[in-house]
DNA sequence: CCAAGAATTCAACGCTCGTACAATTCTGGG
DNA sequence: CCCAGAATTGTACGAGCGTTGAATTCTTGG
């Protein structure tokens, strides 16, 4: 219907793919995301899409680049020290959850991990290097790492909870009633035991 | 290789597709999970399993049906009352996730559940109506069906870490080890609030 | 002991996928 | 004003997918 040839005028389809990408990338997951339907909802041809990326690895590398940096967002969680750690935790992992421009690559990563094992090795890496060891560095008594991996785990399965598998009424409340439920157990999960 | 017609002696290969069917199901969630994968691994042709199953729809509802009665198993968890029923709740869920009886079925649901709006919506079902329900019934205080729901996504989350993702320590400690830091925390979220 | 039916394979269908390549149309610097 | 290069499509290849139908071999009840 449309014949080749570039088009006239300034081009945005590059960022018109991008988005596309990221869309389809964080609804499905790497594998069931395909490069045909990422073409179309960009009104696009699959080739168009290998022109700008070369490859679908490639592209969904460009799409899910983490949106934010993950070391000064670790220094602002912990420079308070690690009082409250536990709710500014709670507060910025649901934060970056709850808005499409930061939560599609992070779906795009998790549903990705979740049926690859080599995505889940990458993120495992990425997180245990990027964010869990500053805090277990930051706090106290035994089993440090255990205890951070619990709270990670925790905030995972709320925001798949909500996210994902979208139950109610965890999928509608607000995000100050799930920091005001969740926070003080991550900092129970942060303080060193009382006895 | 094979000859076609039927081999002589009793014949297994119903149960012998059914297990690799869980195996692939559990490992890669049903889009991923080929047929032509699952024959291959039970030692048979494609067109056995279809014989047999009739679909790959199917095949999935045969090879997860759930190991355990959900109704038995929830009788069994609330019946003691509310005191320590976070503790038995964890210590149940971790290890219905630590044999592969019982964690494959569970790995195929929540691997398809996570890339399938479809799957998503039965888990959801499934587990609001059969289990978070009788729990919610069973406790006091504000916000009821939240705080079960918090639980689920603590359980959720723990056993993705320990399962999918295999982070260390969580993906090694043993399920003592889980319980005593899991439970009382899921005790704190099913008690009525302090004040 | 024979026939009905169960178990099994082979070959093929129509579909989707990632990718490659050539052709076409427009842009922008010299 | 031209032409190198960028943007864009059409077409095709080979692989894998779920599913089908016919053919072959074995079991078992009458």
């Amino acid at each position: 219907m449309a014949r080749p040839g570039r088009r006239p005028g300034t081009t945005v389809t590059r960022e018109a793919i991008l988005d596309a990408a990221r869309r389809r990338f964080a609804g499905t997951g790497y594998e069931q995301a395909s490069i045909r339907a990422i073409a179309a909802d960009a009104g696009v041809t699959p080739a168009l899409v290998m022109h700008f990326f070369g490859s679908k690895e490639a592209l969904f590398q460009a799409a899910v680049a983490w949106p934010f940096d993950p070391a000064e967002l670790a220094a602002q969680m912990l420079s308070p020290g690690r009082d409250g750690l536990g709710v500014r935790l709670a507060r910025a992992f649901l934060t970056l959850w709850d808005a499409p421009e930061t939560s599609r690559p992070l779906l795009a990563v998790l549903r990705s991990a979740m049926n690859d094992e080599g995505f889940a090795r990458l993120l495992m890496e990425f997180l245990v290097t990027r964010l869990f060891r500053h805090v277990a560095d930051l706090i106290e008594g035994p089993d440090r790492e255990l205890r951070v991996e619990l709270c990670a785990g925790h905030l995972l399965g709320v925001a798949i909870m909500r996210h994902v598998l979208r139950a109610e009424p965890v999928a509608s409340a607000s995000i100050d009633q799930l920091v005001g439920r969740v926070g003080p157990v991550l900092e129970g999960y942060l303080q060193p035991p009382a006895h």
